[in-house]
DNA sequence: CCACGAGA
DNA sequence: TCTCGTGGG
């Protein structure tokens, strides 16, 4: 999931303080809302559930991520996808298939008391459906929090909106972004800090990648990284097996990216991709407006329907009242 | 993921 | 005061 830059992006990752974040970030819902379904899980990968069996994972992390960001002067928006374009259409079957595949392994796992197997195939199971998008958006908008509807894919939409200067910068852990030209990308937005990878636990901080320095140190332009991503894989269509990002950058750079197509993915037909990612869909049709959280609306929704606790809903809805009060309700929800 | 309490 | 483990729904 998401194009897989890593290798050739670390040296333009620079960690930043939280006090550096203040203003308006862009939020990719969808990568934010897999993270909390993924993770917010007991160690057996059973997520978060009312008393029906209802999901409720993506409402607890909605609800103190959004908390932390108003604390910390970042005003968030959040970006939901709209429609794929058709040639996302076999990736979107592939990653149902590997769901659908995990479901059943997390089962089977949970049989044989493998609990570390359990909790990473249900990881892997998370599915955003129509009831994870439409209870987010009814909490978000109970928070005050602006959700914008994209056209198409939402990072493209988040994108826009950076280049636009309505937000600062794009919140997500994937790079895809940078594809459609996000100015700056913002990822480990997590308020812990720290991450379990293999057992143990490993302190994370925001990184922030600032596109122009990518292109002005790999000496690409946004083009040339689009090649660089055809070559690994993206969204839109699979990678060279056996190539990275390394050999892909290299590729690109020795002008080789045409004769690799055509002799190693000959079926691909990346001109379209290409064009999507360089002047993808985006909508200017939106408004950016934060209101105080609705209090009693959020104790209605998450107490009384989804069997929160409602002294921590309290606790939390306190620490956001608390820094609305400190500016005045006017400046700070304008 | 985040909050919170226990224990150092 | 900080780290770690656990519960949250």
């Amino acid at each position: 999931m998401g194009v897989a830059f890593r290798d050739i992006l670390t040296e333009f990752r620079d960690t930043v303080g939280w006090e550096a974040l203040a203003g308006v970030a862009a939020v990719d819902a969808h990568n934010a809302l897999y993270q909390f379904l993924s993770i917010i899980r007991q160690p057996d990968g059973t997520p978060l559930m009312d008393q029906e069996g209802r999901t409720t994972s993506h409402l607890s992390g909605i609800l103190f991520r959004t908390a932390n960001f108003l604390e910390k002067g970042i005003r968030p928006v959040w970006v939901f996808d709209g429609t794929p374009p058709d040639f996302k259409q076999e990736t979107i079957e592939v990653r149902r298939a590997i769901r659908d595949r995990a479901g059943e392994r997390w089962q089977d796992a949970l049989e044989r008391g493998d609990i570390a197997e359990a909790y990473k195939q249900a990881r892997s199971s998370s599915r955003i459906d129509e009831n994870v998008i439409g209870t987010s958006q009814e909490l978000l908008s109970l928070l005050g929090i602006p959700c914008v509807q994209a056209p198409s894919e939402g990072e493209a939409q988040a994108a826009h909106m950076v280049e636009k200067g309505d937000a600062g910068y794009v919140v997500s852990q994937d790079y895809d972004t940078l594809l459609f030209g996000a100015p700056v990308l913002v990822r480990n937005l997590a308020v812990s800090g720290k991450r379990k990878v293999r057992g143990r636990t490993i302190s994370v901080y925001p990184e922030r990648i600032l596109l122009s320095d990518v292109l002005k140190g790999l000496a690409l332009t946004r083009s040339d990284l689009v090649r660089v991503a055809l070559l690994v894989g993206t969204d839109f269509n699979s990678g060279i097996k056996g190539v990275g990002a390394k050999t892909a950058l290299r590729m690109v750079q020795r002008g080789e990216f045409e004769q690799t197509m055509r002799e190693r993915l000959p079926d691909t037909e990346w001109e379209a991709i290409m064009e999507f990612f360089l002047a993808p869909p985006a909508t200017d049709s939106y408004s950016l407006h934060w209101n105080a959280p609705d209090r009693e609306g959020i104790i209605r929704m998450l107490c009384d329907r989804f069997d929160f606790s409602q002294e921590r809903i309290q606790k939390a809805l306190d620490s956001m009242g608390a820094k609305a009060g400190q500016k005045t309700l006017d400046s700070w929800f304008s």
